[in-house]
DNA sequence: CTACAATAAATGTTGAAACAGTTATCGCTG
DNA sequence: CAGCGATAACTGTTTCAACATTTATTGTAG
């Protein structure tokens, strides 16, 4: 079976009222398409989304930055989708023994977290996988598609008349 | 201030393991970026991105296929993300008094869901703002642009050596 | 006509996200 | 060093999504 437009997928009879607005169905689709089978091999692993980018995040703050931890604001900062609720994210990593909290003797407001062995080793685990369903997600994109791809999503999150930016 | 790279943005000394999750990284943060401003807008008039996009489909059936209403399943097959909850979904546009049960007669099992006119009104006040904020983030791609954009996306929604087709 | 598989929807429950408000600590100013 | 605003994290609460289970109805096979 071939991929549908999306048009004819969403058993529209009339065309989309703009294009920017079938860009942006088009976006949320494949977006969600993909991510949900991030959701399905994460779960397997009882991992979610947003904890297992933390722990990518623990574990890449060791080895390239040779930190023991991250304070947790900026390990909210570095996630790649916007988190409000760290807290209770860390708590579920350190409820599952994957993560741990340290506090900041220097400065007591702050809470270092770190990735265990265990958690190391979920990783570990899941690089193969992950890897793996990349390759088959966005793999059959030719290198120049990947390039232009790039710059179409970051020219999109560019908005246009960005007021906010003066 | 410039939209910085992904990679810098998100601190990360080392570069991306593989482009494909350069480039699904890149996909989920837009994508998430875009949704968040619309849910704003649509939390701003007591809507989900959800509901909103029940009445949306419950009016096109209307308007174009001049359907009183659709049978709950077959709304939860034409929402752009899937939705196994179709009932609840409902059940808040009921109360919101924006959408109507109505049980079929010919077949006792099937529940008809309708736009009241209360959830037309929301959705014609909705749709300048829509409309505007789809211009303000997607506008400023050109329109050869934004034909490779949905060419990549449905690409890449695509999957490699799809098994599941034969 | 009864039994039963299939289908459509509703329900129970759990887990996570969103938002506001609170506590603890720090640094600075008078 | 007392007071105060700023900062970092935590907590309370509500809402929503996900999953499994259950109920009601249909059609169909024996």
């Amino acid at each position: 079976m071939n991929v549908p437009s999306l048009q004819h997928e969403l058993k529209k009879q009339q065309p989309f009222d703009c294009p920017a607005e079938e860009a942006y169905l088009n976006l949320v689709r494949t977006a969600g398409s993909l991510c949900g089978e991030f959701n399905r091999l994460f779960k397997a692993n009882n991992l979610s989304e947003s904890t297992y980018n933390v722990l990518r995040i623990l574990r890449g703050a060791q080895k390239a930055e040779g930190l023991v931890g991250l304070p947790s604001l900026e390990v909210a900062e570095r996630l790649v989708t916007r988190v409000p609720d760290i807290t209770r994210l860390v708590d579920r990593l350190i409820t599952a023994g994957l993560a741990e909290r340290t506090r900041d003797e220097d400065d007591r407001r702050v809470v270092i977290v770190s990735i265990t062995s265990a958690g190391l080793a979920v990783l570990r685990k899941l690089d193969k996988p992950i890897r793996r369903l990349h390759e088959q997600q966005l793999g059959h994109l030719s290198r120049k598609e990947l390039i232009e791809f790039n710059r179409l999503l970051e020219k999109a999150r560019q908005p246009v008349a960005s007021s906010t930016d003066y």
